[in-house]
DNA sequence: TAGATTGTTAATCGATTAACAATC
DNA sequence: TAGATTGTTAATCGATTAACAATC
């Protein structure tokens, strides 16, 4: 199969989105045109994405909802439960441990990670804080893959390299830190204030 | 002069935080070679980046360190402080108005709104949530040109619509929601679970 | 069948990289 | 001057879009 690029993921994942709405409406078909229309996305561009992962259209027709909608979540890995691990218990991790979206795709925290002794040991909405020096023992024990990087930069190397060790093969880095890790591992970057610079940037020209 | 690509922007951001350090460290000169080791970038995409904005180096040479910081602050707008203006006081809004990193930047959170009557009329450090009917008024008379949207997504467009009826020309947007939004404001989107979900479809292949 | 719309190919556009003239 | 490195141009690569044959 031809290699899926990154940028086509992010906007199946926002396709995916759209899909799923008009499957609760109970909508049974959808063309490229309605999608890109709702979306602002160019028809062409929307069925050439579809076409890396499959063909869940019929020609004349348009898209098969209920298809569609399973072939993206088949895709994208949400046909299944994620157990994602937490590293760093501050304002961000908070947040993030709470936040409502995660769940709803399939994604749950379920242990967190810090290095403070007033933190360890408490729970956050029923998930325990546990000691970073305990990282390798639990994520081997329940076999997690995706882990979230929310401590300060200084830090953020040093979470990885036991992430990595730990057997975790994916990582979300809030950190504004370029990370070293080894090939094979997929690491995406969210630099908050990068992004408010490109605002910044913006308004300056 | 030529038009600066976003992909760049975000790129220069990068570069401006290492060449920051090395301004630190007391460095006078620095190469796109260097510049490109320990950012992991081509030299050639550093040197086509940075002549997107000026000149700040010498042939033979290499860059000026302190020449090349001021030039970035400047291009990326942070040769000055901004005033945001956080709309919604859940556990991102938390999260977001105590992130250390803005403040670092020139980036100050000085207003916080929520439609919650618990929150309104608190503060968090020493910023005072305020009714989100407030928010022309508030917005208006501070002047604020930048604003972060972390309310649900079925509240966003809303509160982007006042936004820009406010005067606001800039929106960092954290709800999974595509805003629709005028010519003319730059609008960034921010979808944690879409980040996870190209995590999970790696994983997944 | 005629009309509609996918899936795919070809053309276009934009970003990255290599090459090198300019010049310190 | 010789060596080094920028700034810029040209070549390459990859993503977007338009066009259209396939086919419902």
């Amino acid at each position: 199969m031809e290699k899926l690029p990154e940028i086509t993921v992010n906007r199946l994942s926002i396709y995916r989105r759209y899909v799923k709405s008009l499957l609760k409406k109970g909508k049974l078909l959808v063309t490229s045109e309605k999608l890109g229309k709702k979306m602002h996305f160019k028809p062409s561009q929307i069925r050439r994405d579809l076409s890396y992962v499959g063909q869940f259209g019929e020609r004349g027709k348009g898209y098969n909802v209920k298809k569609l909608s399973q072939g993206l979540d088949k895709t994208l890995g949400l046909d299944r439960k994620w157990q994602v691990a937490l590293v760093g218990a501050g304002n961000l991790g908070r947040a993030l441990s709470a936040y409502p979206g995660f769940r709803q795709h399939g994604f749950k925290i379920s242990v967190i990670f810090d290095n403070s002794p007033t933190k360890i040991g408490k729970t956050w909405l029923g998930v325990e804080i546990r000691d970073i020096k305990q990282m390798p023992k639990v994520i081997k024990e329940k076999k997690i893959k995706i882990a979230i990087i929310a401590v300060p930069y200084f830090s953020a190397q040093q979470a990885a390299d036991i992430l990595m060790r730990s057997g975790v093969k994916a990582i979300l880095n809030f950190a504004p830190y370029k990370l070293a890790v080894p090939e094979g591992l997929k690491l995406k970057n969210i630099d908050l204030s990068t992004e408010l610079q490109s605002l910044s940037c913006f308004l300056t020209k």
